[in-house]
RNA sequence: GCCCCUGUGGCGAAAUGGUAGACGCGACCGACUCAAAAUCGGUUGCCGCAAGGCAUGCUGGUUCGAGUCCGGCCAGGGGCACCA
């Protein structure tokens, strides 16, 4: 590659520039964004990386992506926010501890300091004077300040819930460490247990959060669909049925449906096994007692659910139907209705549900038609699954005739004029719990006193900062452990207390850092009118699966501070990109538990085939996904970047694949890439003053200059590659001329962006003052956008026989003329008169034969 | 099961309803070289000597004209899920 340098060619020595720039840029502090600069302010940014220890090329592919935006948006002349920062809480860092007995924030610290070189040594433009990282008391602090606020605000509560708790490492484990039911370190049977646990009441803003999720157009359809699908909203009736015989405590049922306009069609009322009345019952029935202990087994997994039979226990309780008291319906207790939505109570119809319609096969209960399908219209219903579609109420005494929207909202009317229900919206969102049984995250800012109860921990205390003496030697969690940190005075009678020892979920972290960024004053979370300054993000980027989670809590974080008064802001990112992962082929041997994978750079590939480096063998080669530790088919970035330079690494990411598809790493892609750095750096090297015009070419660049900039603003960089080739391919044939010696000049700020170490190089070689970092966009001419010639398509029957090349704006009449007489057209017409000519100016003739 | 996305050369991909395959990778031929690397020039959807024909997952339709719009399938990927 890079050393088999012999002949005199002029090379772009791209080690020695990328170091030499990046410091000037480092020294200068180009990039650092000037919060009182009168130019328009922008903001980009990317989501900040979690320090696991090295950089991956999804980093790079992400920042890469940002930083051509950010680049090009300070050469259009505005004011650019580009930070970047390190959501350095969290559960690895812990692992790592209990692995290596290294303490989290050392171990974290040091990744940090590992990748902040990484991403250096790639030339991003980030003001790195912003850098924060959230496993830091200067900023968790004010997150606790700011946890406080919505307590005040009432948007925090406490509440009990289960955890996964394991039993042998004294630990709560989130789902995704609860494998077959056993806690994945210790293999120890999984108990659920209830802890009184914070929560957040994003509910609150549900339907803020659907309103304004829907009205963001700069994010992606996909992920608007899936924060509403999150979000679930879901509008019906909730009503009660009176139950009989009355002697269970329960007077009545509390059920929740959005089919109201079925309700004639109902035959049981169906209750969740943890559903109070049915907890009542067991007190007094072993019978239901059991039949509830054999809802709880059973897997939540998808497969497990699908195939999973419904299940029912008759309480011999009766729902007594709100239109008629002589119709009672029998109330089961049954395993597929849950207790956490809606009221945990449900009206079986099974005629319209396929659920419900399972259900009464089973059990042998009415089936009965309350919408037409079709002509279908009997109350007798013998198809073979329930049909849930439109229709007219049929059998349904008042509403017969009524389609199916008129006939809810006549129920609805009467159950709230009746006083027994009334019409309601249900969110399949939860409130969000935040409490963590875990040492690396932000200490929770609250004592707990026998006397006072829950004491919010006073402002002036904060930050509270975690300690660092910790041991993960023992089980458990560290700071409950702690003999010291956790003993304080109450704040409000003075009495021993205890601290809160539950630390914040890290998506809290990272739900205001993007605020943080925009302002970091040290006495305060933010400042108001600095941070309205840049916000809201002008430019999002970050991978897809963050697509629900991390934006949703964000966009409830920000909504929170809004409602609160503290920001003006109401939606954090204005603009929101996904893009897709790398990817890489996998290599391995064996299957089941003897499968083993291959790292690429142990194998050689020859013959078409991958074969170990160790023994020679072949590997089979498996299917080409995201880069993962585990499947072995990594690659490390710095390696790359060392051995082709930043530029190339960039270019390479910036080509071929569609910024949201996956790009599949390639050996050979990233060398072509390099081989363009260097074809790019020959003409630059080559530049001399030349005589005369070239007008083609003038109208190439202006055009490039143009299309790359509309390319560059839709993230399709791509593109912005392919139409710098066909730039770069143009000038490279064309004879010397003024308008080539300025189109490589030009080159040089068109392409700054991309691979912005040679810009520079050039730049400066050129003989220009200052930063090319700092040079504006260069200025389309718009008349060069136009063509005084166009070639024109002729078709027979819509199929193309021929082009031409004509004057812009030549007459229907005269194109018309000219495609008749043409040869081909004469061939096939042979003779016949056309029955039908379409004219489009500049555009084409069909003749319709 | 429900919702969404994607199917175009050997590969990554372009294409306001108007010349399908721009651009890149790979491959092949040639120039330079003792030779190679690098570089440069050319060819490259398929069938055919050619004329021409066939081609955007399959299948209908709308249209003078469909990769693009509409209907029905098929395949791959993603999200959600006993959500009432």
């Amino acid at each position: 590659m890079t050393d088999r340098d012999e002949k005199p060619v002029s090379r772009f020595n791209a080690l020695k520039a990328d170091a030499a720039w990046q410091k000037v840029w480092d020294e200068r502090r180009t990039f650092a964004a000037d919060d009182s600069s009168p130019k328009p302010k922008t903001y980009v940014l990317e989501m900040f990386p979690y320090p696991s220890g090295r950089i991956h090329m999804g980093h790079v592919r992400n920042y890469t992506m940002g930083d051509v935006l950010a680049r090009f948006r300070r050469m259009q002349g505005m004011e650019v926010l580009h930070p970047m920062g390190w959501d350095a809480f969290g559960m690895p860092a812990e692992n790592a501890a209990m692995e290596k007995k290294v303490h989290p924030g050392g171990w974290t610290r040091e990744n940090i300091a590992t990748m902040k070189a990484q991403l250096k040594r790639l030339g991003f433009a980030l003001d790195w004077t912003r850098e924060l990282a959230t496993c830091e008391p200067d900023y968790y602090g004010h997150e606790q300040a700011l946890f406080l606020d919505l307590l005040d605000a009432g948007l925090v509560y406490r509440k009990e819930s289960s955890v996964n708790w394991d039993p042998v490492d004294m630990t709560v484990l989130a789902n995704e460490q609860v494998i077959d039911g056993k806690g994945w370190r210790s293999g120890a049977q999984i108990e659920r247990r209830k802890l009184s646990q914070w929560f957040l009441r994003i509910t609150q803003f549900a339907d803020e959060l659907l309103a304004g999720v829907k009205a963001l157009e700069h994010w992606p359809d996909k992920v608007k669909l899936m924060q509403e699908n999150w979000i679930g909203k879901s509008e019906g009736l909730q009503f009660r049925f009176a139950l009989s015989p009355n002697d269970s405590g329960a007077g009545e049922v509390e059920v929740f449906t959005t089919r109201p306009d079925t309700i004639f069609g109902s035959s049981f009322v169906a209750i969740a096994a943890d559903h109070p009345i049915a907890q009542a019952l067991a007190a007094g029935s072993n019978q239901v007692a059991d039949f509830i202990e054999q809802c709880k087994q059973g897997g939540t997994t998808a497969a497990e659910l699908e195939t999973q039979e419904k299940l029912g226990f008759d309480t011999g309780l009766r729902a007594v139907h709100p239109f008629d008291p002589a119709w009672e319906l029998p109330v089961y207790i049954a395993n597929f209705v849950l207790m956490d939505y809606g009221t945990g109570a449900v009206f079986g119809v099974p005629a319209h549900d396929q659920r419900d319609f399972e259900f009464a096969r089973k059990y042998g209960l009415p089936i009965r038609r309350v919408v037409s399908d079709g002509d279908k219209t009997a109350p007798d219903f013998t198809d073979s699954e329930a049909y849930g579609g439109p229709g007219t109420l049929v059998n349904s005494h008042f509403l017969d005739g009524m389609d199916v929207a008129d006939a809810k909202r006549a129920v609805i009317v009467r159950a709230e004029d009746g006083g027994w229900g009334k019409g309601t919206t249900v969110w399949r969102l939860r409130d969000w719990g935040v409490s963590r049984q875990r040492y690396w995250g932000t200490p929770i800012p609250i004592i707990h006193c026998e006397e006072c109860g829950v004491v919010p921990a006073p402002r002036e205390s904060l930050p509270i900062v975690l300690p660092e003496d910790v041991s993960f030697e023992i089980a458990g969690n560290p700071l409950d452990r702690h003999p010291t940190w956790k003993h304080v005075d109450c704040p409000k009678c003075g009495a021993s207390a205890r601290r809160e020892t539950d630390t914040l979920d890290t998506f809290v972290d990272s739900s205001w850092y993007f605020i943080r960024f925009a302002s970091q004053p040290a006495d305060k979370p933010f400042d108001k009118a600095v941070a309205e300054q840049w916000l809201p993000v002008a430019q999002y980027i970050g991978g897809v699966e963050h697509a629900i989670l991390h934006l949703l809590y964000a966009r409830f974080w920000t909504r929170a501070l809004n409602h609160m008064g503290m920001l003006d802001v109401a939606e954090p990112f204005a603009g929101l990109f996904t893009q897709g992962m790398v990817t890489h082929a996998s290599y391995y041997r064996g299957e089941g538990t003897d499968l083993v994978w291959y790292n690429p750079e142990d194998l050689d590939f020859r013959d078409g085939g991958a074969f170990s480096k160790d023994d020679g063998q072949p590997v089979a080669v498996g299917r080409i996904e995201k880069m993962s530790k585990s499947k072995k088919n990594t690659v490390d970035p710095t390696g790359i970047v060392d051995q082709y330079g930043a530029d190339a690494v960039r270019w390479f990411m910036l080509s071929d694949s569609p910024p949201e598809r996956d790009l599949e790493w390639s050996e050979s892609g990233i060398e072509g890439a390099w081989r363009f750095v260097q074809r790019l750096w020959r003409l630059f090297d080559g530049l001399a003053e030349a005589e005369g015009q070239d007008s083609a070419l003038d109208k190439k660049l202006h055009r490039t200059i143009a299309g790359v900039a509309k390319d560059i603003e839709a993230l399709t960089f791509n593109k912005s590659v392919a139409k710098l080739y066909e730039l770069v391919g143009a000038i490279e044939k064309a004879p010397p001329s003024a308008s080539r010696s300025n189109a490589i000049r030009t080159l040089a700020r068109i392409a700054a962006p991309m691979v912005p170490h040679l810009a520079e190089e050039v730049w400066a070689k050129m003989g220009n003052a200052g930063l090319i970092a700092d040079a504006p966009w260069p200025e389309v001419d718009p008349a060069m956008l136009v063509d005084d010639e166009v070639t024109i398509a002729v078709q027979v029957n819509g199929k193309l026989r021929d082009t031409l090349t004509v004057a812009k704006g030549t007459p229907r009449d005269a194109l018309e003329a000219i495609a008749l007489a043409n040869a081909q057209v004469q061939r096939i017409l042979s003779g016949a008169l056309p029955k039908k000519v379409i004219v489009v100016p500049d555009r084409l003739v069909n003749i319709v034969a």
